[in-house]
Order: C-alpha cells, then sequence, then structure tokens
RNA sequence: GGAGGGGUAGCCAAGCGGCCAAAGGCAGGGGACUGUAAAUCCCCCGGGCUCCGCCCUUCGCAGGUUCGAAUCCUGCCCCCUCCA
C-alpha cells in the first residue's frame, strides 16, 4: 500500500476512536519518523478472544495497512503474578506454560485479523523479570498514592471500602514500563485503559523518553445490551465460536446496539449505515450478523450460518446437523433422566424443572412428565428450550 | 497496637433460637408474546427420592450450649472503618 501523507493518515486513524492525547503529537511523529511502534497489551489469562478484543485488533490493522508496526505485549509476567481484582476469588496465578500456551492461543486469534508480517510478539517477563528491587522501587518512586486513586476503579473501590491490595499499583507500573522498555510511539486501549495509558506517558518522560500517543477506542456493549463486552459476565462472542453459535449470539443483541456493532466491527461507511436504518431492524441485524461472521468464517460459512438461524428460529424447524447422541437401542429411560444424560441440564432437579416448565420437546411434541419413561428404538428429536438440539440415534 | 462494624446461596441483601433450603433484588433457566431480541406477563432457580410428601448437604472455619442454631457461647481466620 502507498503510504499516506501524515493528516491523511490522521484521518484514518481517528476514525471511530474515542480520545487521541495528543493529535498534535500523533501528526508530528507521523511526519517525523514515518514508521510508528504501535503497542497493544494483552493478558494471556483467558486464551479466548471475542469480538471487544476485534474493536482494538481492527484499529491496529489499520495501522499496520497505513505501514506501521504493532507490538503486541504478552502480559506473560504479570499474569503469573495473578491478579486479585474481586473479593473472595484471588485468582490463581498462572504457570509459565499456561502462559506460553494461551499467548499461541492469543497469537493465533490475533491473526485472523492482523497481518502478521507487520506484528511484534513480546513477552513482558523479558524486562520485567530483570527488574532488581532497586529497579522497582525506582519505578515506584515516580508516581504518587494520590495519583493512582485518581483512577476511577482505584477510587470507587476505595470509597467503597473494598480493598486494594498494593501490587495493583504496580500493575499500571510495569504496563507503562512496558512502553518505556520497547519505546513505543502509540498505545492503544479500550477506554477503560486511558488511566493506564496516561500513566505510560509520564514514566515514559521520566526515563526520558518521548512520550507515547494514548489512543482509546469504545469498549463494545456485550449481548446483555447494558456492560461493556468480557468473558466473565458471559456477554460476549468468541471469534472461535462456530459459525452457527456466532450467527445467533450476533442477532440476539438489542436492536438499538447494532449500530455501534456496525461501526464498531465492519467496514461500513456512515452514509451506509444510515440507510441499513431505514430497512427492517431484522434484516438490519441479519447482515450485521452475517457481515461479521464473513469475516472471520468465510462467505460460505456466513451463507449456512444465516440459513441455519432462518430455519431454526425464524421457522423453527429442527436443524438436521444437530448433534447425534448415540444410545443403546431398547434403553429404557425416565424424561429427566434422559436429559441429564444428554447433558442439557446440570442436575436431575433441573432437568424436572425444564420438564415441567414445558422446555422439553420430543420429535417437536411437547412432554411435561418428568417421570415418563421412554424407550429408544427409533430416531428421537430432541429440543430443550430454543437453542439446544439433539438428534438420539439408536444403536 | 486500640476501638467499632462485618463475613448468608453466582452476585447484592434480609433474617438474629423452631413457621429457614433461608424474604427481596439482580443474574440465570423454561414458557407466552415477537421480527432473533428487547419490553411485558407467568413459572422455576442446593442436591436426591415417582415428588403434592420425605431425606441429605448448606448461612467464614472449628468446637460447644440446647429437644432444636444461620440465629446463643468459645476459639480461630478473613475483610472494612476510625484512632495510633
Amino acid at each position: 500500500m502507498a503510504t499516506l501523507n501524515p493528516k491523511e493518515q490522521l484521518k484514518i486513524i481517528k476514525r471511530g476512536t474515542v480520545d487521541i492525547i495528543s493529535e498534535e503529537e500523533l501528526l508530528e511523529k507521523l511526519k517525523r519518523k514515518g514508521t510508528l511502534k504501535i503497542k497493544v497489551g494483552f493478558d494471556p489469562t483467558a486464551p479466548d478472544l471475542h469480538l471487544g478484543h476485534v474493536v482494538l485488533l481492527r484499529k491496529l490493522r489499520q495501522f499496520q495497512d497505513l505501514g506501521h508496526e504493532v507490538y503486541i505485549i504478552i502480559g506473560d509476567f504479570t499474569a503469573t503474578i495473578g491478579d486479585p481484582t474481586g473479593r473472595n476469588e484471588t485468582r490463581p496465578p498462572l504457570s509459565k506454560e499456561e502462559v506460553l500456551e494461551n499467548a499461541k492461543t492469543y497469537a493465533e486469534q490475533a491473526f485472523k485479523v492482523l497481518n502478521p508480517q507487520r506484528t511484534v510478539l513480546i513477552y513482558n517477563s523479558k524486562w520485567l523479570e530483570k527488574l532488581t528491587s532497586r529497579d522497582i522501587v525506582g519505578l515506584t518512586s515516580k508516581y504518587t498514592v494520590a495519583r493512582m486513586l485518581e483512577r476511577e476503579d482505584f477510587s470507587k473501590r476505595f470509597k467503597e471500602g473494598i480493598p486494594i491490595y498494593i501490587h495493583e499499583f504496580l500493575y499500571p507500573l510495569f504496563q507503562a514500563y512496558d512502553s518505556v522498555a520497547i519505546e513505543a510511539d502509540v498505545e492503544l486501549g479500550g477506554t477503560d485503559q486511558l488511566f493506564n495509558l496516561l500513566i505510560g506517558r509520564d514514566i515514559q518522560r521520566e526515563y526520558g523518553q518521548e512520550p507515547q500517543v494514548a489512543i482509546t477506542m469504545p469498549l463494545l456493549v456485550g449481548l446483555d445490551g447494558v456492560r461493556k463486552m468480557s468473558k466473565s459476565y458471559g456477554n460476549y462472542v468468541g471469534i472461535t465460536e462456530a459459525p452457527e453459535t456466532m450467527f445467533g449470539k450476533i442477532m440476539s443483541i438489542p436492536d438499538n446496539l447494532m449500530w455501534d456493532w456496525y461501526k464498531l466491527l465492519t467496514d461500513f461507511t456512515d452514509e451506509e449505515i444510515e440507510k441499513l436504518k431505514a430497512i427492517h431492524p431484522r434484516d438490519a441485524k441479519l447482515k450485521l450478523a452475517y457481515t461479521i461472521v464473513q469475516q472471520f468464517h468465510g462467505t460460505e460459512a456466513a451463507e449456512r450460518a444465516k440459513e441455519y438461524f432462518l430455519k431454526t428460529f425464524s421457522q423453527k424447524e429442527f436443524p438436521h446437523n444437530a448433534p447425534v447422541v448415540k444410545l443403546a437401542k431398547g434403553l429404557k429411560l425416565r424424561l429427566d433422566e434422559l436429559i441429564l444424560r444428554l447433558g442439557l441440564a446440570l442436575s436431575k432437579k433441573e432437568a424436572q424443572r425444564i420438564i415441567k416448565g414445558g422446555g422439553l420437546k420430543i420429535n417437536g411434541q411437547k412432554h411435561t412428565n418428568p417421570f415418563e419413561e421412554i424407550e429408544i428404538n427409533s430416531e428421537l428429536k430432541v429440543q430443550v428450550g430454543k437453542k439446544k438440539f439433539i438428534r438420539i440415534v439408536p444403536e
């Protein structure tokens, strides 16, 4: 790609961002340096990337397409310390092996969006592990408690009496030090990262470097339509999820959310999005789901996923590719036991509840007595709730 | 170190000797409605038993008092606030 002039680049970079601190500095760097080091950090605690990460990755990809280099900092060091955010659940520190494994998965997933040619993966243990106590004291002496408490989640926790552990203060500092270590020109993060990104600037200055430009992207709101997409809230769409699952999940977002998703996750221009607002919301959402699935699984899979969705949910057909479970022919089972056995409920009690509530259909027929016995002698199409289908084949 | 407050199901939060498997809210599951949703309404939400009843395990941990404890007592652990 031909390198665009700095002003044109800035225009592209700016699209979709929340904050750029500062634009002038960025423009100046673009003019002076040509190729910039774009830093982004990922904590390898959970190996599943989701669409929330994709918002960032897409922006990084834009940078790459403009000729810049992306540095992904794998926070292996910080991950092995363990992060005790949240009260009773001190997260067990990850082992070195786990971290490496997770990082590998991370990278594989990230390259669904990023250009590997222009990406440098680097582990922060490389420099953080070498810091001596003296170095760490030096680092911590460059920042104050008051400034740490400026961060919203810290001050909120402090006010509400929720514990803050000392080492949690170290996280932002280490992250900032990462910027020093690679001499980052730009660091990208979600809006929740703004504070950390700014610390990076201060610390770089303290170490005699030019401060990085901090760029924040909006946080993608998750499936619930309320909270940011996050694995721990369970409101996420993983980028390795099956096309059908992905499609279904996207279709389940509240209508008003889809415009954000269009903006943050697709290449549609603002004008195109405006036009989509005029069509039937369901169709607009189908298009969104299709476009996103296509990005990760290709056109063919997107078609299949769409068809599956329409048949299964709009026309309520039993999906032909439902998972097959083989059971011995002639086997007699109570319905609650069957549901439990198929893994469609976590306990017999739960299975009974579902059945009593009318959530079980066999061959299209509702069965509401959990104690009813059934004999396996022909193929059975079992449906629990709206989404769970299993085909039982006698053998 | 001192004083006070607190630890209840996935989360928040009532209960403070029996009517407590534990109110209420959120989250979650199922149903109805629909355009997949959302909103709304209904039902459910520790586990087990063919189950309108019974049994087992739960209220920070460990003991104790009582016919009987989430509730009282003792010890321990942890958290918060204020003072030092």
